[in-house]
DNA sequence: ACGCAAAGTTGCACTCAGTGCAAGTTTGCT
DNA sequence: AGCAAACTTGCACTGAGTGCAACTTTGCGT
């Protein structure tokens, strides 16, 4: 078994927190919500709330979108001999199918993110993780030692810039289709060197 | 006159925190200093400390190395007609100017910065401020919206990355040259579309 | 079923960040 | 000199986060 009861219990209490932090702070702000409350809405301690998550935001935050080791391995898993922003794209789209799953969830951290910016640092600390880890590989595939040649950091900038920026729209835009097929023309522009765009569906 | 002493007497309490912050954080770490040590350092009292900054984080962090506004302005001088990306580069260029002049403060706080990744995040909010204005205005000038569309957000992303990345290379490397130069290379493979890179001085 | 050890929870006491308020002090202006 | 605005400071307070020492629960061997 996976140890049964203990970890069962455990992660009950993590989500419990976790999910109890976001109502709440959607209600009233993360400043006004105190561990207390998030603890009490839990039903355990104050003192055991900091054994399971490391600040208050963090709770807020929950778990990362998509949990950076997973999007490293789906980079790994990509023939050597591609260009680096091919693979890159690959395994953009793979995690843009993870994260369309977990959609709700994302949609409701993504407005309290934008309503209070002071969240949205802890939200991006997540992202650099990420990022280092992703930059490294890069550099493995192209032979350049990312602390001498700006290439590897700057195609894994653009790539989760892409998810970043890409994501907020189809939120916005409340999902208009599949994340996947928004995530693959912005790699296109990209990849064509982000020409200007055509205003709009403007001449006639 | 600039409202003479009263205005002056500020900028250097201003600049005694931030400097005594800087200088104590390198010594002990960020979570080594306290607001009092910092306060004390500058010969003020605790409670002044924050009326000029509004988090321990912020004076040790400090002034951004590029004030968002200025780069702001730097954009909007650009012509109209001019393609985004290229105007982005422009605005770049110069403030890869005002960063080299203050390198020294620069370098200081950036291996500050490296060692304590808590510190990473306060600064990213700097540049969080500053894209959000950069995108608006590419977005005019596109005639884009933002919110509809990622072109604008896409290309800014590219542009701060482009910052970001060469300015750590750049001090990784001990400034060996301008860094503008380096910078304009970055943009040259940003505008073609970021292929891959041959391996290193190879051919022969 | 019993008891032991490891893991988890909790209360307590503490340090420190950060805020609001109500003084006091300094500066600029007339 | 005298007034008002700006700045500084002390005080009291809330709340985050940590270390420690009990206490409770769970897993496991016998």
């Amino acid at each position: 078994m996976t140890e049964g009861l203990r970890e069962r219990k455990k992660a009950e209490t993590r989500l419990a927190l976790s999910s109890a932090a976001l109502r709440l702070a959607e209600q009233l702000g993360p400043d006004g919500v105190t561990v207390e409350a998030i603890a009490e809405a839990a039903g355990v301690s104050p003192r055991t709330f900091f054994n399971y998550f490391s600040s208050k935001d963090d709770a807020i935050v929950g778990i990362n979108p998509s949990d950076p080791s997973q999007m490293l391995e789906d980079l790994a898993r990509r023939p050597a001999g591609e260009p680096p922003l091919a693979s890159l794209r690959a395994a953009t789209l793979a995690v843009a199918g993870r994260l369309e799953a977990h959609a709700d969830d994302l949609v409701a951290r993504d407005h309290l993110v934008q309503r209070y910016p002071s969240l949205a640092v802890r939200r991006t600390a997540g992202y650099a993780v990420m990022e280092q880890a992703l930059v490294e590989e890069i550099g493995r595939r192209t032979g350049l030692d990312p602390a001498r040649d700006p290439y590897p950091a700057l195609a894994v900038a653009a790539a989760i810039a892409a998810i970043r920026v890409v994501v907020a729209v189809w939120h916005d835009q409340d999902r208009p289709g599949p994340l996947a097929d928004a995530l693959a023309a912005a790699f296109d522009q990209i990849a064509a060197g982000l020409p200007a765009p055509v205003p709009a569906l403007s001449p006639g």
